[in-house]
DNA sequence: CGTGCTTTTGAATAGTATCAAGGCCGGTGG
DNA sequence: CCACCGGCCTTGATACTATTCAAAAGCACG
């Protein structure tokens, strides 16, 4: 029940009482484990997801295989929105980490829309941040190096980590995965991490990478003038 | 006046004819000619402009100046919208071609919103498709060579250029200008025109690029699986 | 006709991707 | 319990690509 639920973030809030209820009524709510396709590139389009709980990663591949990650999402973030109007997703969608993520079909969602001004306009903003987020990615991605793309993937990855209680943020991510994100290969990500911790700006454990200043890796990238507010 | 506007794809029509002219009447519409800031990066958010006749691109600089250029758009596209909620542009634009830009300042537009459902599904639905569009871009800015990136800027100042009357495209854009859409600089640029001129794959007239065969270029880069349909 | 800007091309350099080998760890099966 | 296997991580060597530097030519403009 939408009512009832723990996720002050997700945008269906934005609705009226009775939409909350029928937008409940409808949805469902699977529960995905890590590593868990969402949706596939080229599947078909049905609705909209909202993450209640958990990291997702949106991807597109070539016709190789080789596979980029063009954005991170986590709790209150929607997905397969972009496919509205066309007939299939040009992009996938794989958890990062046992999710949960509720589900919203087309007709439903259409209704809800040009019934609920404040909905369509938070959904609205939220396009736009993601917009915005991604213009400033491509701006990143195509005047950074090789470590200061890997510093910024760090970054987004746990600013959309969902454990951010202590002063340190934990990464699990394989190398791979992160090479993926930037734009790079495994060992280069290595490389860059191997030297990050030399210079004592991150700790590992075991494969797991331990972040304990943020600050300190935002202040190298701050020549991009990176609006940091997401 | 917006009713007698030759410009069908405006987002505005979306609305009722009685807030179109409300709209219309609070609006105004400077003249822009070419190499023109609409608004800066950094300064204050006041509205948002929709574009009724020309070529602009979206810049975005890093603390040296150095300039990416991460989104172009044309007639029928919004700016400045994914400021909203910030008291700052985090981008900002400038006019390639002469331009006619109507301007909405932030009251009025806010008040359309709540009153024109259909007016923002339409708007929330043009941010989804220029979120997908840049989510292809960092996929293919990542993953594809010089040469490739040179014939995907090429073919996106194609697709955002307004005079597709014929069966030649022309491109008046500096190599320069070129390299910044794709992240690289103008020798690079210089030199693969150079490369697809030998191969027949474009004409050069002086400083114009001279694409007389869309389908041949778009083939070149069909191992990226692009959806082609801005 | 000179000046300044863009384009083009070559050469040197720097940076990144690829290839290869070894180490570490967890899981599996003898 | 231990040996083996496979996956991921790490590091070095090498090849390749892209950037930078430099110079000359072309064009626009006063």
């Amino acid at each position: 029940m939408c009512l009832e639920c723990c996720n002050q973030s997700c945008l269906i809030n934005n609705c009226t009482l009775d939409w909350i209820e029928k937008i409940s009524s409808k949805k469902n709510t699977p529960h995905y484990p890590k590593n868990q396709f969402i949706f596939f590139e080229g599947s078909l389009v049905m609705g909209a997801y909202f993450i209640k709980r958990g990291q997702v990663k949106i991807i597109s591949s070539n016709i190789n295989g080789k596979e980029q990650t063009v954005r991170l999402a986590k709790e209150g973030h929607m997905l397969g929105h972009t496919a509205f109007g066309l007939e299939k997703y040009s992009i996938g969608a794989v958890t990062l980490s046992e999710s949960e993520i509720c589900f919203v079909d087309n007709r439903t969602l259409q209704e809800a829309f040009l019934e609920n001004p404040k909905f369509t306009i938070e959904v609205m903003r939220f396009y736009s941040r993601e917009l915005r987020k991604s213009e400033i990615r491509t701006k990143c991605l195509a005047m950074m190096n090789n470590e200061e793309k890997v510093i910024l993937g760090l970054l987004y990855i746990a600013e959309t980590s969902n454990d951010q209680n202590s002063n340190q943020t934990k990464i699990y991510l394989s190398r791979q995965e992160i090479a993926q994100i930037i734009g790079t290969n495994s060992e280069q990500v290595s490389r860059v991490i191997s030297n990050l911790r030399k210079d004592k700006l991150l700790d590992t454990e075991d494969r797991t990478i331990v972040l304990h200043d943020l600050e300190a890796l935002k202040a190298t990238l701050s020549h991009y003038c990176i609006a940091i507010e997401y």
